[in-house]
DNA sequence: ACGGTTCACTGATTCGATTCAGTGAACCGC
DNA sequence: GCGGTTCACTGAATCGAATCAGTGAACCGT
């Protein structure tokens, strides 16, 4: 193993030299702590000439800060969830942050092994959108870090901030909706990941069905949209084909559209669909897909904001919550 | 500014007391280097006794290296792009690598910016989707660090390895298509950051379209659903309205495709549309998008493949053509 | 004019590993 | 039994900053 790359960059200790000054004073120069404003200017001189950068490494190491906010996303095949990385890492680049990315991909056991190294990458803040939310992890990890949940709360750790989606809500406006059109049997589709016992939104599921007498039947949906499509085939192809398909994602809602496709059913009028996400693309479909929808700028932003003012050290530890509307296409119809 | 969080973790040093060895012995050993199968053995015990981890900060200061893999985007606003970004994070963690996902956004500039930032975060490889393929900058880096391109090869840069799209081929298989069916009159749409002069894509556009005795007419396309829509609502609700749009991703043909549903258009029958990228979502629309596919998968295995083994220290170099295939669906229809 | 405070800055230490340049012991062949 | 290797390991230096505990000078009010 070689030693690392010549680096010809300057190091602070130039700088020093350059300038006539102690290391420390150009760090705290380059900082504006402690030194007149006339060295300050000095040093920035000299800093330009010489093009020199601290280095974010040797920072890291001194200072236990690296800038980087860590991002642990659920599962990155959901195209939702691509969205909402993506903009997450923008609106943190807008603040001069960078975010690190890393995908559980929808497994506990990988997700608590991300969210460690995350921590030993000494991110200065994560936010989370948890597979397991009452992992014991999360309350140890936020004693010493500012982390941000999305989606669910974390059970009993004292977070830096919440953006928790109102599921509960989310389902029984769906299911209402369904209900209203007509449907008793549908199919709700929930992702492979909510293996997590007693998922809180599974949970609003079953209650709001037996609420509203819907008989329901719960299929889980594996990662991708070839996956999805052909467990939706199945499902849709069996004798006893529900009349209407809840999805826990508009990513799954795509495969069931692809399985009708391919079956010669048509949406709604062989089988209703409903989303959950509400993601650009479903107001494309033919028919366009009624979806629960969850403000995704609004996430992005308050996810940002709570984890960078933590990150800065401000103590704020807000829950927000995200109010879901329906918004209404035309994947749903009556039962055919 | 406090000083970083009390860390209760333990370090190579406490390791060392508690076997009786020296850091320097222990740090070997851990890597399986110099030391004695036994003492390998029982600093692992240790190691593992103690919750023992190398801080990978500290490790990254003394070897210069950090395990983690830049990848510049040219716009992850591109929903392919997404998905290129999402398979190649997978793809390095399958490989005990992981991914820095930075976003240069379509702006020259600014890519410039993150390489850079990615180089002095010590990345140990950088895979980039260069915007400016001939900014002198590639060369710069690539003599002290492994880069690898996708899409265009970088200019004059010594790249440890280079996935090139044929676009001349992807572009011929798109008009050649258009031509077949009739069409002479199209519109070309670009992303905005095909600011790059001389864009090889563009280039091959206007040759073809000559070749083929195409009018064309190119219009740059902003970034986002939204923006696209309106552009090409401009273009469709035009007086002058092209029998054909050519797209050049699918995100941008997403966009011709909300506009002529808003302008009660409708696609091939008033407009047909071409895309560039294939993904999988297009072939849910209705009518399918008609797109040049590249091998996605493909492209994220060798450019991990050639990342990765640069980065370990192995001289490859390769560059690696990719060959685009027309996939037919339903968006292209004859002229109206 | 004198004790006290502030200011601007310095030298040494620290962060937690990796790596270089040994060092003493064991082992080798002849 | 003697020079030469190899082996297993050590101590010290290094990476490049941040930070702590001063230090001398200027300045303050009384």
């Amino acid at each position: 193993m070689p030693r690392s790359q010549p680096r010809k960059r300057a190091t602070i200790r130039e700088v020093a030299q350059a300038t006539g000054l102690s290391p420390a004073a150009v760090s705290y120069a380059l900082r504006g702590m402690q030194v007149s404003e006339e060295t300050i200017e000095r040093v920035r001189q000299a800093a330009a000439e010489l093009g020199y950068e601290a280095d974010p490494i040797a920072r890291a190491l001194a200072s236990g800060r690296t800038g980087m906010i860590g991002l642990l996303c659920g599962s990155l095949e959901d195209l939702w969830q691509q969205s909402l990385a993506f903009g997450i890492g923008r609106a943190l680049r807008d603040k001069d942050r960078y975010a690190l990315i890393l995908d559980a991909a929808g497994d506990p056991a990988r997700e608590r092994t991300l969210a460690r190294q995350l921590r030993d990458q000494r991110v200065d803040g994560l936010i989370v959108q948890p597979v397991d939310p009452a992992a014991p992890l999360w309350a140890q990890l936020a004693e010493t870090l500012p982390v941000v949940s999305i989606g669910d709360a974390l059970i009993d750790a004292r977070t830096a901030g919440e953006v928790v989606f109102d599921n509960r809500r989310g389902v029984t406006l769906a299911l209402e909706y369904l209900r209203e059109k007509g449907h008793r049997r549908v199919a709700v589709l929930t992702p492979t990941w909510s293996s997590t016992p007693d998922r809180p939104a599974d949970v609003h599921v079953t209650a709001e069905a037996e609420r509203l007498g819907l008989d329901i039947d719960v299929v889980t949906a594996p990662h991708g949209l070839a996956a999805t499509t052909k467990v939706a085939g199945a499902l849709l192809d069996s004798g006893a084909r529900p009349s209407a398909a809840f999805c826990f994602s508009d990513s799954i809602a795509y495969g069931v559209y692809a399985a009708a496709a391919e079956l010669g059913l048509r949406v709604p009028d062989d089988i209703s669909v409903m989303g959950y996400d509400d993601h650009p693309m479903s107001g494309l479909l033919t028919p366009g897909l009624t979806s629960v929808n969850w403000d995704i700028d609004g996430i992005v932003r308050a996810a940002v904001r709570l984890v960078v003012a933590a990150a800065d050290g401000q103590n704020r530890r807000r829950r927000i919550i995200q109010a879901p509307e329906l918004h209404e296409r035309g994947s749903v119809g009556p039962p055919s």
